[in-house]
DNA sequence: ACCTGAACACCGTTCAAGT
DNA sequence: ACCTGAACACCGTTCAAGT
């Protein structure tokens, strides 16, 4: 897709300092610094960071990537250790849940719901198809309806929650009634 | 709750023009004009503006308030007009979540979710216990479980929507999802 | 008692000038 | 080929000065 031409040593450099840098600020700071804070803190120019980086989004799926990557393998590592649904289960519970209700996090995981499969990043392609095995085997099983899709699955749980940030029960009362509906009926 | 002082002929007539110019801006140009343009706009200095409205969130509450009270006067005429489980669904369905879908309403109901009930303004309040009635007659009924609260549905509600703007045919098999999911099992 | 609007500190983004 | 950092247009918010 994007062509990745081998970056000049300094540049390369500067391209990993940036995201480091930027999930240090995310965390210490919250996910709206502003790009020229965390330029100055990397000690760079407001213009490297935003060759190299030309929208927020793009230097946010940067620091996040590696946790959509362990997302993904604990999908796999729970679809080989568990019967369908409940691997299904744990997955959302105490893994997807938890990673939406981290906010940079989120709004990467979101974008990868919303644009087309074809411009997913590689991290992104991976944890989409990961969630995938989980819900078809789940569905061949005959343990999930067959009416809804992996994106359905996942943007509920995406929505869900998003909407219960700080109500831990609330949030656990919802899932509950998730995966009633999502049962064959 | 705030005292409601009268105020100056001059500072009332500003209050309401400033309320709707605010409506039409977020209507023509997105939720997210700034608030310089609509001071600018409704012919009145900043300052005025963040006197009577000191955060975004109040001027949106103002503007929105009377499309709160729609919301709620549908769920009452559902209420009494349907069998309390379709009273609710026909409400979440073809209110609810389409109000969560409009941009700045939905930011206004979902304070109304986050915080405590004693601090509603009345139009919330209104809006809360008419939701709250709808979810209670389904439960008497024994149609719905009896583990969830009115705000569970309530945020379900808003996170489904959240999740499935521009996907009408998601929301809807997420939506099914819910509903057999909130039926007593 | 209320309003005005210039001013402040900040934001994202660009682009001439440097190495 | 890449970087710097001043500059631009803008944001929300404040507050002295006016009526």
């Amino acid at each position: 897709m994007s062509e990745q031409r081998p970056l000049r040593a300094d540049a390369r450099r500067n391209h990993e300092h940036i995201v480091a840098t930027a999930r240090a600020a995310f965390a210490e700071l919250g996910p709206d610094v502003s790009l020229n804070v965390i330029a100055q803190r990397a000690g760079v120019g407001a213009g490297t960071l935003y060759r190299r980086f030309p929208n927020r989004e793009v230097l946010v799926e940067a620091v996040y990537r590696d946790d959509i990557s362990q997302l993904t393998d604990q999908a796999v590592e729970l679809a080989e250790r568990l019967p369908a649904l409940e691997a299904l289960e744990r997955w959302v519970r105490d893994v997807l849940v938890p990673a939406q209700q981290r906010p940079g996090l989120a709004t990467t995981l979101n974008t990868a719901l919303a644009t087309a499969p074809e411009v997913f990043s590689e991290s992104k392609k991976r944890f989409s198809e990961a969630a995938d095995r989980l819900v078809s085997a789940a569905q061949a099983d005959g343990a999930v309806r067959h009416d809804v899709q992996t994106r359905d699955v996942l943007r509920m749980a995406a929505g869900l929650a998003l909407a219960s940030i700080d109500a831990p029960d609330a949030c656990h009362r919802m899932l509950v009634v998730m995966f009633d509906g999502l049962r064959t009926p």
